[in-house]
DNA sequence: AATCCCCGCAACCGCACAAAT
DNA sequence: GATTTGTGCGGTTGCGGGGAT
């Protein structure tokens, strides 16, 4: 089955977005919420795809987005994060208010790829780099002190983490608040559950909370709809 | 001052999925 | 059940700014 262009490529701009449009998208948004991408550059008088509006806004245009740089304590949370997740960027970033996928995403490549391996530690799998691959361990570090920690942990219990990670978030948590995970680890703060408060503040002190358009997706704000489960790809919740 | 090079970040692209039809 | 539509995600690209030469 083939799917239909997600706009009229011919007719849309494309690269950085001007001020006008930014201004355009936001008026849009602050008296229509959000919703509908699709139709939305139409409706807002934009030349730009939907999925591009949507991009803006989400990375770039929201209110409740921080900005600015990042804190040691961020990178700190997302390398936790990172080690236990992979590069699920959109969860990782729902653990940090503010921040954005992209962002995050960004961030790691150009900052903490490169601090992780100045501690000779592998980005990719969180060990040490130099480290014998018949013996599993999983490197951690300690944010409080900011020395590392290294635990033995036995390649099955490993795998089985880390097929969890890929496969359910609340199986993660189930694993990781079970002994001696937790006790390992106390200070790891893993109820992954995604809710933006930002978000819903923006809602209520911009009033944008009638959603004129009605797929259920636009009806609850993004947090409250991934709470809710996971579906075989863990990109993917449904209710 | 001009050019080159590198890096960071915004934006794009393709794909997967759920919901709707 | 098959197909279409809308949305979200991760990977990648490419532009612009700033430092080095």
């Amino acid at each position: 089955m083939g799917r239909s262009p997600c706009c009229e490529k011919a007719h849309t701009n494309k690269g950085a977005w001007t001020k006008e449009e930014d201004e355009r998208l936001i008026a849009y948004i602050r008296t229509h919420g959000e919703g509908c991408w699709r139709s939305l550059p139409k409706a807002a008088g934009l030349l730009r795809c939907g999925k591009s509006c949507r991009l803006r806004w989400i990375n770039y245009l929201r209110p409740d987005l921080k900005r600015g740089n990042f804190t040691e304590e961020e990178d700190e949370l997302i390398i936790k994060l990172h080690s236990l997740l992979g590069n699920k960027w959109s969860l990782i970033a729902g653990r940090l208010p503010g921040r954005t996928d992209n962002e995050i995403k960004n961030y790691w490549n150009t900052h903490i790829r490169r601090k992780l391996l100045s501690r000779g530690i592998d980005p990719t799998t969180h060990r040490p780099i130099n480290e014998p691959s018949t013996t599993q361990k999983v490197t951690t570090i300690s944010f409080a002190g900011g020395d590392h920690k290294t635990k033995d942990i036995e390649d099955q219990d490993y795998k089985m983490i880390n097929v969890k990670a890929e496969s359910g978030l609340s199986q993660v948590e189930d694993e990781i608040n079970s002994s001696p995970f937790r006790e390992q680890f106390p200070d790891l703060n893993l109820e992954l559950r995604i809710s933006p408060p930002s978000r819903q503040n923006y809602q209520q002190s911009h009033h944008v909370q009638d959603f004129k358009q009605s797929p259920t997706s636009m009806q609850q704000p993004i947090g409250q709809r991934q709470i809710l489960k996971w579906s075989s790809d863990p990109r993917r919740i449904s209710p």
